[in-house]
DNA sequence: TGCGATGCCTAACGATCGTTAGGTAGGAGG
DNA sequence: CCTCCTACCTAACGATCGTTAGGCATCGCA
């Protein structure tokens, strides 16, 4: 039975900050708890282990990204190749740009993850990065963009939009909107046909 | 007085290799040691403390990847920034690819070096981030690439470059010379003029 | 008025952390 | 032969780790 609880979601919202500011190994849960005033022990009242928060943290983000792709490719129907790829970008940049402290621990802190739920993590991640794969595989299918290998392509369009979790700040120079164009233009571009 | 003996080089490696595959704050200097197949005390006969090993680890990789771009903008001459940027992306792939355990250290745990310390790293990275994006400044002014924000172009390249040091491995299906092709092009493309 | 949640407390557990102290075995060089 | 040096050992330090046990106050609701 998992606590969902108002209280349960501030602890979530603070361990996200810690350990996006720290790192999981580096975050005890006295740390978390005194951000919060209270006692470490009294953590176990909503948490059963230091775990059980990183995959809360980590499986919330994984489904905010799954949830928006799908949202995406649903509202570009059967459009082009490009501007399923276009939406596909567009949707992760405003996922990260939502919640960055969580996205950027979904990013980086989910090998801390033991066993079986690693590899559930690993799964979707997999799934996730299929669809920009086949985005592209498909694109240079019809000719869209030009031929290139989709698994490296997809890969560097990946991880530079997961860089994004590691550098935005609300209150920065840019907006999420303005960082989302850019780089679906940057991506798009990187796989366009005439160049020079 | 630092120790550079054989040695030490061989612990050097060993630690690179945990940080890589666990992360600085969840790896012990036990754990280093039992690699080793010795006892964790006997570490400081060669190492003054556990936050001494990342930092020699840190400072290589980035003097690595320093004398890599000041050799790449050495040999560009005064070429055009097209071609600068190219040799720039393609040094970088090839630091990364020559040791990708302690390039992935470099990009992924500085954060736990304390104070002056990463103050100092934190500097060199903005230096070398700079580089990138002043060669893509450049390329704009005289028309080579398409007028776009310089910042947010060099981040995106990066980033993507360093998610590399991720996911490498020298027995992968990529050779490091088809990655760089391959990145090049996706970087300098991402830059180009016309479109479709 | 009583009752069960809810939310926190103190105290403590065994394990593990980074690190220090002091000692020993073996090889190189005078 | 003696001495220094390198490389490692055992033992232990105080601190901190994640976690458990058991208790106490406050509240909504019957």
């Amino acid at each position: 039975m998992i606590e969902t609880g108002a209280r349960r979601r501030e602890i979530d919202e603070v361990a996200s900050e810690l350990f996006h500011a720290n790192g999981y190994a580096a975050t005890s849960v006295r740390d978390i708890a005194r951000a919060l005033d209270i006692q470490g022990a009294s953590l176990y009242a909503h948490v059963a282990s230091k775990e059980d928060l990183l995959w809360a943290i980590v499986d919330r983000s994984a489904s905010a990204f799954e949830h928006a792709a799908d949202r995406a490719v649903d509202e570009t129907g059967d459009a082009d190749a490009v501007e399923r790829l276009a939406a596909l970008v567009e949707a992760h940049v405003e996922v990260v740009a939502a919640d960055p402290e969580r996205s950027s621990v979904f990013v980086t802190e989910w090998r801390h993850l033991s066993g079986g739920r690693r590899a559930v993590i690993a799964g979707r991640r997999d799934a996730y990065e299929a669809r920009f794969r086949e985005t592209i595989r498909d694109g240079v299918a019809v000719g869209a963009f030009r031929p290139t290998d989709p698994a490296i392509a997809a890969t560097f369009i990946l991880t530079a939009l997961n860089g994004i979790a590691t550098w935005y700040r609300p209150d920065g120079r840019l907006s999420p909107d303005r960082i989302a164009d850019h780089y679906v233009e940057l991506a798009l571009r990187s796989l366009s046909e005439d160049h020079r």
